[in-house]
DNA sequence: TATGAATGAGTATTCATTCAT
DNA sequence: GATGAATGAATACTCATTCAT
């Protein structure tokens, strides 16, 4: 069981997609990721352990190189500035390239059980450490607040990123979402107030 | 049906917030709930139309006053500033004062698919507007920048928000939640970076 | 209990035919035939000893006099022939007075279990009684064939006129009932061949 | 879902005559005919779409033929008289053949409410269609009054059927029903009158 | 590997009846 | 007598998972 290879595991995990953005989470019954992945019900159980499997392995591999991508990414940059603006544009352009996975991270799968949740979360930690790395280097430099509070500021980052997007969503994704990476990013690093 | 009256309402609805945050919002069966309230089952259907209706009442009556009561607070204050740091720590303040009922609205409810979450947006739409006049008049008196764009600073300060207080929620709540608006209004306000 | 005493008795057993013919059987709740009486629920139970006491009360009430009005009418007739004309015409009349009441007996009244079928049955023994009577008196009087079996003529004479009504009740009664006893009649007593 | 194939399918409906016949319809849970059937519940849904099914196909699966059977064995007659004793009989012939089924199809299956009472009387439809066929033979052979009316002998003659069979089931099916079509088809050809 | 028929646990809601007032 | 709030038993249907083929 759970032999994550061959054709047959990532059809299952695009079923699945399609099927929660199409009928919604609590509508997404096994046999209907399984129809829609043209196997047999009983096949999906030689690659998943059990149904909430399925999405937490979707999640895996999905956003599994969300992070790594923007993580590669920012690399190339010079100044905190820069990569900040670049993780958040790079956020943003990901879950753009795919509307319809957007809408089963952002919507479907937060109707999930905490127990699902908390796998979700297990994955986001990889990109919430990428974030205090960047906050810390922007206090060592100089660049950043000292007194910053790293807990605090990555769960404003985080909030405002999950929040724009969840509305970009709701909008039915209609219009441009990295653009808005730009006033973020100032709004973020300088805050509302006239300078 | 209906009567919306006598003790055994508030019973109810006590009971249901008790139920779902001890077993969660899917093991939260009428059954349970009643028998926590100390009722018969048949009782909830004198007070409630369905299921649903029990968990659209607990969040009409238990946060039905929550943007009136930060409203009403902050007129007193002069500045934007002032209004902004109040807002948050009343924000705070009112889900700090019952832990469960935060539990349930800031996890479980949230799982549910149905009238109850538009039932919650429209409750947000009061706070997004209300937030959303704030930001007006900061930009009016000259306190924040002339080019912020409502939305986007509307979105970061909600989502900062629900952010902060999940992850509080998460951490079963054990440290002090409302101590948290002062450097979370410098942040928004004054940005990251060192003035 | 059973104090078949006091208007409310009367009350209840009008409310009950109003409801039946008009929500149907198994959406004549007892609460529903109290509002129509213009009685609390449990005043019911003074007067009844449980919801199949109404049904069953209202068909003694409404339907016990049927056979005795016909019983009574009859005996002013000459001949077995007269006789059976006439009870013919005053079956069909007494239902024609009340066509709320024949939409209750005909339809409704037969979707309940089979205990209220079987008092029903009780009821209408006393129908049957008068019928075997008439059928003997015009073998004895030589004017129906001796060899005739008194009890499939009684079936045949009861479902007969049962049938009749029940179509005239579907039809939505808008036909006049009464006129066809004098063909029935004709057909009972002649048969269908031509003499 | 309804493949109406399979032995189960028949099992499932053999079972529901026999719960019905032995409970009653009301007793009739769909546990109970799993049981019966040595299925799940679950089994049940895969072959009906859901309990109503189960009846409606009931009738279908055990009455449907039985029109046709009538119409079938009447055509090689002569005459008028004999099509009908043949008809009378065969009714009754084709009933005494499952005393259980007709438990159910006279008594039980009556006290539903729903769409199956609507099939019942498609069913009948088919069978007062041959009866006024037959009439109108025997008005135009001149074997009967030419001045009979159509309806009322049809109703006659179902009316008449249904009660003696409703009668023979009532005193559980103890005596021997098709030899009651003999008599029977004298009375209502010839009438009660001495010739 | 793959299938898909079979399983059976789990739950919201109705409504006849009671009984404290 | 009269009330009506409270009771609680009873039931169809779904769907994740299994296993014989």
């Amino acid at each position: 069981m759970g032999k994550k290879k061959g054709p047959k595991y990532n059809q299952i995990i695009d079923a699945a997609v399609t099927v929660i953005a199409k009928h919604g989470y609590h509508q997404a019954q096994v046999a209907k990721i399984a129809r829609e992945a043209g196997v047999a019900d009983g096949t999906i159980y030689l690659y998943f352990k059990n149904k909430e499997d399925i999405l937490t392995s979707l999640f895996e591999e999905k956003m599994g190189r969300f992070v790594e991508t923007i993580r590669t990414k920012i690399e190339s940059c010079q100044t905190v500035d820069e990569k900040f603006l670049l993780l958040m544009t790079t956020h943003f352009e990901q879950l753009e390239a795919d509307k319809q996975l957007a809408i089963v991270t952002q919507l479907e799968l937060r109707q999930s059980n905490t127990d699902l949740r908390l796998k979700i979360n297990d994955i986001l930690k990889g990109y919430l450490t990428l974030m205090d790395e960047l906050i810390t280097e922007g206090k060592e430099s100089g660049y950043f607040d000292p007194e910053l509070d790293n807990r605090l500021a990555r769960q404003m980052i985080f909030g405002t990123l999950d929040e724009v997007v969840t509305n970009w969503v709701m909008k039915d994704c209609k219009y441009d979402l990295s653009a808005l990476a730009k006033p973020l990013h100032q709004m973020l690093l300088g805050g509302f107030c006239k300078r």
